[in-house]
DNA sequence: TATGGAATTATTGCATACAATCTGGGATAT
DNA sequence: ATATCCCAGATTGTATGCAATAATTCCATA
């Protein structure tokens, strides 16, 4: 799709990943229709399709606002990850293809060497991440899956103090990462499975200290 | 909120859930703006709506049509419930309050009630049987859980098909929720899990003998 | 000075008009 | 006869204007 609505919907979604429009911040129609140099109709839709991503706030007559989520909902979220993505990364290890195989090693590389330098630059490496996640998924050939889990994955981001980890918690994310890769290559599920659910139970107790959760 | 989008919105989601608009009916907006009688633009929003409900497929320029789901999404959904109710269903038992065991309870009769009659009355029947799955997942406390579930449990009214069950096995499936009731009741959480899992793969066991899978 | 309320302003909701795009059928050329 | 191109109708995408609603400010009054 070329349309208006799709690009500004692109742009403004891109923007609260990243932080650009923090939580609670206005956004008025008017204010994004001149910005983007077109009409409010489109940035209409685009809001939207943001409500429906549960990026967003709106309220009739009242606007809409950046989302936020609480530490409880953030957790609650990473539950239900750890429901799910070791069933996904199980179905990966027996139905991926090589071009799958391919980009997780290639991600795998991407962010390891973003994770060599002296200072990391989370903005870089968590879409990185967010990416692996998904195209683990992907190879699932388990299509809802992908759907449903993909917008969890995304309101991770939305936090940012989620992406703030000390240098041993990333190295041993990425050690992960790559342990996960392999055993998919292998056709390992079991094994697959196991190292997903340790990975993101790992993720949710480093939040739960982070927050200072009981 | 009472705006025209909103109304619009529900009229068309309802429809779609009964099967008056059947799966691949065109859904054009000129036709709904006119039967509901207001302008185009608050028909855009409510579709807008449904996309991410899922229920609608829509392509640029092309217009929306009613989605329809396979048989192999159908089971990827309901394998997706087998991971997430029971998880709902243990932390309902740890969680709920009076209100829940009440509706659940009034919702178990009235099921019952309906499944005395000589002829079933699915679409009776179904809304009743989503309505205990939504209160038992508001009933864990676990509002993200809620929200996610909740929408896989609409799709599976999506599918006609999916609402004929023999009568032993709505008996087994009336007499499930009773019990799952019962063990939410008693808190006793191990229990009502183990319940739900066994329910939602009865129903995912059922659903692929009708339509002859392997 | 604090408070309540009314008017004003800003913002969203909806309707209409027009532009852009897709679809289907028919004419024409091969 | 078939394939291709083009045009007309239909449908969606966008812009704009106005109505409805909510937020704000300012003034009157206690």
């Amino acid at each position: 799709m070329a349309t208006s609505s799709d690009r500004v919907y692109r742009q403004i979604h891109e923007r609260i990943l990243s932080g650009e429009y923090a939580v609670g911040a206005r956004l008025r129609e008017g204010e994004l229709a001149t910005q983007f140099g077109v009409s409010r109709t489109p940035v209409r839709i685009a809001l939207q399709r943001l409500v429906n991503d549960r990026l967003i706030d709106f309220t009739a007559h009242a606007g809409a606002i950046v989302r936020g989520y609480a530490d409880a909902e953030m957790v609650e979220i990473l539950e239900i990850r750890a429901l799910l993505e070791p069933q996904g990364a199980r179905l990966a290890a027996l139905n991926r293809k090589q071009e799958h195989l391919d980009e997780l090693f290639d991600l795998c590389a991407r962010m390891e060497k973003l994770g060599d330098r002296n200072d990391l630059d989370f903005s870089k490496i968590a879409p990185l991440n967010n990416r692996f996640h998904q195209v683990l998924l992907d190879a699932s050939g388990q299509r809802q899956l992908l759907v449903v889990t993909t917008s969890l994955i995304e309101l991770n981001n939305v936090v940012q103090s989620y992406r703030k980890f000390a240098r041993a918690d990333v190295d041993r994310s990425f050690a992960e990462h790559r342990q996960l890769a392999k055993a998919v290559e292998r056709g390992q599920s079991d094994l697959a499975a196991a190292i997903m659910l340790a990975h993101v139970h790992a993720a949710l107790a480093n939040f739960k200290m982070r927050i200072g959760a009981p």
